[in-house]
This record gives C-alpha cells, sequence and structure tokens, in this order.
DNA sequence: TGTACATCAGTGAACGCGCGTTCACTGATGTAC
DNA sequence: TGTACATCAGTGAACGCGCGTTCACTGATGTAC
C-alpha cells in the first residue's frame, strides 16, 4: 500500500504542477480537467481522486503562490535601510514586480470565486492575512501609539491603494502604463501616503 | 417603413433595459440571450437583429453607467468648497458611493473583456477618458507649474489607488468592511496622498 | 383604390462548442489463510 | 510459499448543463403599377 501512496503522492504534486502551468501560461479560463489529465498521464476521471474539485486545485496553486509572494516581501522588507517609510516603498515595489513577473497566477488569486455556497478553507484564510504582517510591522514602527486594531486598517488600506495601482497599471485595457513609470509612480504615492499619514497624525 | 424603424428603435432601447436590469440583478454572468428576448417579448434571434453580438451590448450598458457616474462625479466635484483638496475627496467619496449602489454594473465595467481579436471601440474609450478629467482640474490647481501629461499621471495613479480601496473593499471575500469605515478611509487616504504631493512637490 | 409583388422583421429549432463531474467497469496491488 | 479473495486506483464514455449564434422559413408591412 505504501507504494501506492507514494504515486498518489507523486501524482498529486505533478497535478498541481500542471495546474500551475496552465495557469500561467492560459490564466485562470484556460484551466481545463482534461488536459491536466493528460499532462500528468492519467485518465481525466483518476483527477477526481487527487483532489476533490477544480476549486481545491485552484486554492492550492494559490496557496503556493502566495507563498513565494510572502517569500519576495520578506526578502523586500530586510533588502534595505531598516527606516519604515522606505520599507514601505520596497514591498510595494516588489509587489508590483511579483505581479508582473506572476502575472496570470496574481491574477487568478483575485479572479477565483468559489461555488456560492462553500466558503474558504481556513488555511487560505489565514494564507491571506499571514502576508499582511509586511505591511503592519513598518506601519507599527510609524504609528507606535496606535492601537493594532488601527494599524490593520490602516494597512488594509495601504494595501487596496498599491494594488489598485499594480491591477490598473498591468491591465493592457486603457493606455498601457510602461513598467519602469508605473514603479516610478508607486514609489511617489506611497511615499506620499505614508507622509500624508504622519503629518495627519501630528497634527492631530 | 417609418413606424418599423419607431418600433426598432423602441426595441433596441427595451433590450439594453433588459440587459442592464439583468446585470444589476445577476451581475455580467447573469446576461443571457433568451432572457433577455424572453423579457422584452420577441424570439431570440431577434435579438441580432437590434444589435451585433453580446459584446455590443454590455459596451452599451457600460456607456449607460459611465454616463451616470460622470454626472455623479460631476455633481460632487462642485458641490461643496472649491478647494482642490476637498475637491478630490468628495469626487473619492461619490466614486465609492457610485460603486456601493451600482455594485454589479459597476463591476461589469471591469470585468468585461472584449474578444481577444476586436478591440474596443473608439466611443468606448473616449467614455473611459472622459472621467479622468474630473480628477485632473482639481491637480491642475494644485500643481499650476506641471505639465498636463505629468498631471495626467498622477491623476491616473491617484484614481487606481482609490478604486483599489474600493474594489476590496466592496469585495465580501476578506472581512468585509462597513461601507461607513471604507468611506472614512478613503477620505484619510486622499488627504494624506494630496498633501504627501504636494509636500513632495514643494521639497523638490 | 385595389391588386400583385418584394422586402425584411421576426421566428424558434438547431448548430456548435465547451467542460466539470459521475459511474459502471477493469485490472493491478495487497491481504488472509 | 502459494492460492483465493478483497480492495480500490484508474479508465473513459456518458451525463448534464449552459449558452451565443445561425439560418431556413413565415407573415406582416410597404411599394409599384
Amino acid at each position: 500500500m505504501s507504494k501506492t501512496l507514494e504515486r498518489r503522492t507523486k501524482q498529486r504534486e505533478s497535478l498541481i504542477d500542471a495546474a500551475e502551468n496552465a495557469i500561467r501560461a492560459k490564466g485562470l479560463a484556460g484551466l481545463k480537467t482534461r488536459e491536466l489529465a493528460q499532462e500528468i498521464g492519467v485518465a481525466n476521471g483518476a483527477v477526481y481522486n487527487l483532489v476533490a474539485d477544480v476549486d481545491e486545485l485552484v486554492l492550492m496553486v494559490g496557496s503556493r503562490t502566495l507563498a513565494r509572494l510572502d517569500a519576495e516581501l520578506s526578502a523586500a522588507e530586510s533588502d534595505g535601510p531598516p527606516a519604515p517609510e522606505a520599507a514601505l516603498v520596497r514591498i510595494a515595489l516588489a509587489y508590483c514586480d511579483f505581479a508582473a513577473n506572476n502575472l496570470e497566477l496574481w491574477r487568478a488569486l483575485f479572479e477565483h470565486r468559489m461555488a456560492p455556497d462553500k466558503l474558504l478553507p481556513d488555511w487560505a484564510i489565514s494564507d491571506q492575512m499571514h502576508l499582511f504582517r509586511h505591511i503592519h510591522q513598518p506601519l507599527a514602527l510609524l504609528f507606535p501609539h496606535r492601537a493594532t486594531e488601527e494599524i490593520s486598517i490602516t494597512a488594509r488600506s495601504l494595501f487596496s491603494a498599491v494594488h489598485g495601482m499594480v491591477a490598473l497599471g498591468l491591465e493592457q485595457k486603457l493606455i498601457a502604463v510602461p513598467l519602469a513609470l508605473l514603479r516610478r509612480e508607486i514609489t511617489t504615492m506611497v511615499k506620499a501616503m505614508v507622509t500624508g499619514l504622519v503629518a495627519a497624525s501630528a497634527g492631530s
């Protein structure tokens, strides 16, 4: 039985690999169970022995993507002067670069909608929450007198704002912003937000 | 023939109405030609006498949505003290409110993707461009020495940032932010961005 | 004004495509004695 | 160790669903004389 189990584990791994590659190459909409099955050399029905359904598969790919993103943000956080403002800029740029380099995988993170009845599993939620700590920490240094709860909200706002710039910036829909310009704009805006927030905080 | 033409025009109007209602109620994915046809009392094939295809229909609904958004932003722009900072905050809040009140129609604006071969018609593009003037104008007052081109870029960045906050804020995915809190956060962040940008501008 | 004819809006069945998921069946693997 | 049996991974055809678009046909509207 252990040989069987081992193979199953490998197949499962291959399946996730295949799904990841498919999304990377063709986007979330380009994910087809039949193609994945062919890719890993099993019948399409066998996919359902390895994974409950496509939703679960997408979630597992998403988990990997988040893990890689997390690593990049960690690196950005510590790779440079420790001043919180500078750190926040680096983190925002790292986010931008990650999105640009993993465009479809990153999009899949936001495009994917579960069937309305079943909700996100806990591990998927905590994966996402975990990422906010990168923003939370510099903000905590910047606003030492604020409650954690307040800082969380600010972190969320800051993230949303940067996310918006990246999302619309990488969209080819309207005028495509060159990546270099986008990075410059992000730098400018993050600095502006931070100094603006600090100024408002000092003034009140 | 003119009676026929008149009826066609009315039917076309009804069709767009029906499409608008369908999107509002069930989202872009809930738009079905058969339902629209039934709604306006014609056979499903007749839809293609009124409009080239579904893409065109969605675009026309989008055009209406943009027109209403434009009106709201205009109102917000002039409804209050003329100071550019305050105006920008009002515009951002109006955008937030519009999105909240027209959630699915607003989402459709961003979700809709044309078939990869055919591109957006010109009128759809200019519709979108037009909206930026609301942001452009206060920014021009704020930075009188900057070139129009530069201001356009800043306008785009500012819009993207606010859009991101609204988009993630109205998403029920993670912790749903109460609308009141979202508005407060947007106010804070827009003020911070503006003061930050002005400070950076004065400093350089 | 009345008749023969042409046009074209309108019909709805059918085409074409796509795809996640299920299920009766098979055959290899592992177990029990 | 060898045989009979049980389990369950793996198969791939078929189910079920959905939907945009086309097209041969009809019948009402409008035109020409």
